[in-house]
DNA sequence: ATTAGCACTCATTTGCATAGAGTGCTAATA
DNA sequence: TATTAGCACTCTATGCAAATGAGTGCTAAT
C-alpha cells in the first residue's frame, strides 16, 4: 500500500517523533538524514501521507506528527524484526532482579521497578493469586494458652495462617488430634469452598467450642479471600513528570488519579486476556483516561495458566522497540523465575 | 513580646495565607474582618511585624507571606487549644478504618491512607518491626519428598516460615525430631543472633545432610532479615499536585524523587525519635528538598516502644491545626488498635 | 519525477503601554 | 498620641501589536 520511499520517511517521523516529541518538518529530515532528497520532495510525500490517514498537523505551519494509525503500522511491522537489548541492558536486569529477592511478591516488585526503569515509562504489574489452590492439611502451632496459629498447606506448595484463640486447657495432643481429624475432613477442597457450613459441620465431628469455631472461620475466610486477590505493583509513576507532555500538571493528575485506583488498574490489565503481546495504541484503549496514551502488555504464565499480567503505559509517542524488547526479555525471565520453587 | 493586636493580624494573615495561597494585603484583612482597623493602620503593623520577622514580602507590590518564624509562633500557641475533629470527619476516619483490616500491614496502609485524605497532603507511615523477638520454637509442614515449610515462632507470638529443603526420604517423625531438637537449643536467642556458625553447630547435633543445613541458614536469614526492617507506607501522594505550590512540574518531580527512595524517608521518619508530636516548620528540616516544606510527624508505641511513626507532610502553608487534630486522633486510634491481637 | 523559489500561515517571542494591587510616607484628625 | 486619609511610587500581570521563524503548498523550471 505504501511504497517503499514513503514507508522510509514515515518511519523516520516516526522515530524523530518519539525522540523529541516535536512535530517534524521536511527540512528537518532532508538535512537529518541522507535520503537524496530535497524539502520539496519530502513535502510532497507528507502531503500524501497526511491524506492518507498516516499524519496530522497540529496547525498550518507546525512539523508533523504520527496518527495512531502510522503508531500501528510501526509496530505491526516491528513484530518480523523485534529489537533487542544490548549487553549491557541484559546486565542491568539480572543484576536489579538479584539486588532483593526473599518472597514472590519481591519479584513482581522488581519487576515492575526493573520495567519501568529500563523504559522510562509508568509499569503496571498485576500478581493473580491462585483460588484453584486446594486444601491439603492444617496444623497448629500452640503460643500460649488461649492461643495458637492455625497453618493450613495447599497443594500447590503454598502455606497460609492465621491467629485462632482455643479453649483454655486444651493440651497439645488434643490440638494435634484436632488438626489431624479437620485435615481428613477438609483435604482436597477449595479454600473458597470452606464456608462457615462446611467448616461448622467438619468442625463439630470433633469439638464443640464456639469460640475457637468463630475465630477459625475467620481466619480461613481471610484466607481464601488473601488467596482469591489480585495484587497491583506499580513502578516509576515519577517517570511521567518526565515525559514533554507531562508537563500540564492537570493531566498528570488524571493519570496519577487513575493509577492509584487499584480497582482501575486491574480492569485495564484484566482486559488484556490475550496471550502474547499486545500493544494498544491511543484511541484503541477502551478505557476513557488513557485514551490518549499507548499500553504495551503481556501475560505470563506459570504451567500453561495465567498468574498475571504485566505493561508499560505511556505517551503514544513510546519507544515501542526498546519497550518490546524489554518486556519480550523479562517476560521470558520471569516466566522462568517462577517455575524455580520460592 | 506581641502585643495582642499584632498578634491578632499575624494571626489572620497567617489563616487566609494558609487558606488562599495568595499573599494578603491590609485592604483584604480591613474588609474580611471587622477589626474597626483602616488598612493604613494594619500596614503599619504589618511593617513591624515584617521588621520582626514575621512577615516576608514577595515584592513591593504584593502583599505579604508568613515566615516560618510566623508558623513558629502559630503552631506553638496552638499547643493551648488544639482544634478537634468534626463528629463527621471522625464517623469517616472510623467507617474508613474498618473498610479493609485483615493483618498488620493493612492497618498502616488505612492510615496512611486515612491522614492523606483527610489532611489533602502526603502521608508517611513507618512501620518498625521488632528486631528483638526471641526464637521460641521450630516446626516443619512437609509438602512432599523433597521439601517442608519452616515455621518460627517467636516469644512476640509472631510467626515466619520459609521453603526448607529436606534430604529425600527423611520421615515425618525424623523431622519432628529434628524440630523438636533444634527447638530447644535455640529457645531464647534472638533471631538475627542465629547466624550461619550457631546454626551449624545446633544443626550438626542432629543431622547431617548439607543441603537443609544450607537452605535453613537461607531461610532463617531472609527472617531476620525481614524481622529487622522497617517498612514505609506512603498516601496521596497524588495530591502533591493539587497544592497551587506544586504547579510547577519540576518542583513535584523532586519531591516525588524523594518519596521514591524509601531509604531516604526512613531517615527522615527515624530523625523525628521525639516521643510526642512534632512540627518541623520549613527550613528547620534538616533533609535537603523538603527544605520548604513543612511536617508534622508522631510515634506511636506499644508497651512503651516506638513501634512507628507517622507524618504528614506538605507545604509551610499547611492547615496546621487540621492536621494536629487529625494526627492526635489517628495516634491514639492507632495505640488502641495495635493493641488488640491481630 | 524532482526541485528551486516564493508567497503564505500561524505559533511564539518580544517590546511596550496600561491596569491594578499594594506599599510607605506625610499631613490631618480625633 | 494613635489613627487615618491621601497620594506618590513600585512592581506584576494583562493585553496587544509587531517581529520572528519554522513550516507548508503551489508553480514553474529542470
Amino acid at each position: 500500500m505504501l511504497n517503499d520511499r514513503k514507508r522510509k520517511i514515515l518511519q523516520i517521523i516516526i522515530e524523530d517523533y518519539i525522540e523529541t516529541a516535536e512535530p517534524v518538518g521536511s527540512r528537518t529530515i532532508a538535512r537529518k538524514h541522507n535520503l537524496g532528497l530535497s524539502p520539496a520532495t519530502i513535502r510532497n510525500e507528507m502531503s500524501d501521507l497526511e491524506l492518507l490517514g498516516y499524519l496530522e498537523q497540529p496547525h498550518t505551519s507546525a512539523g508533523r506528527v504520527p496518527s495512531a494509525q502510522a503508531y500501528r503500522l510501526y509496530v505491526d511491522s516491528m513484530k518480523e524484526e523485534p529489537g533487542v537489548l544490548t549487553e549491557n541492558d541484559i546486565a542491568l536486569i539480572n543484576s536489579w532482579y538479584k539486588e532483593r529477592i526473599r518472597n514472590i511478591d519481591d519479584i513482581f516488585k522488581s519487576t515492575a521497578k526493573i520495567l519501568s526503569r529500563m523504559t522510562q515509562n509508568v509499569s503496571l504489574v498485576l500478581a493473580n493469586r491462585k483460588p484453584t489452590a486446594r486444601f491439603k492439611y492444617l496444623k497448629f502451632l500452640p503460643l500460649n494458652e488461649n492461643q495458637a496459629i492455625m497453618c493450613i498447606v495447599t497443594d500447590d506448595g503454598a502455606m497460609d495462617n492465621g491467629l485462632i484463640d482455643i479453649p483454655a486447657g486444651m493440651s497439645a495432643s488434643e490440638l494435634e488430634y484436632l488438626s489431624g481429624k479437620m485435615s481428613n475432613l477438609l483435604e482436597g477442597r477449595k479454600l473458597t469452598e470452606i464456608t462457615g457450613d462446611l467448616l461448622q459441620e467438619v468442625y463439630s465431628a470433633v469439638s464443640e467450642d464456639e469460640v475457637m469455631l468463630a475465630s477459625l472461620k475467620k481466619a480461613i475466610g481471610n484466607i481464601a479471600a488473601k488467596n482469591s486477590e489480585q495484587k497491583v505493583f506499580l513502578g516509576g509513576t515519577k517517570q511521567l513528570l518526565n515525559q514533554p507532555e507531562c508537563q500540564d500538571v492537570g493531566r498528570v493528575k488524571n493519570l496519577l488519579g487513575i493509577l492509584e485506583e487499584e480497582k482501575v488498574v486491574k480492569d485495564i490489565l484484566d482486559a488484556g486476556d490475550n496471550s502474547g503481546l499486545k500493544v494498544t495504541i491511543g484511541s484503541e484503549n477502551k478505557f476513557t483516561g488513557i485514551k490518549d496514551c499507548s499500553m504495551v502488555q503481556a501475560t505470563y504464565r506459570l504451567n500453561g495458566q495465567i498468574v498475571g499480567t504485566m505493561a508499560v503505559l505511556g505517551p503514544t509517542r513510546m519507544e515501542y522497540r526498546k519497550v518490546i524488547a524489554v518486556m519480550n526479555y523479562l517476560h521470558k525471565y520471569l516466566e522462568t523465575i517462577l517455575k524455580e520453587p520460592q
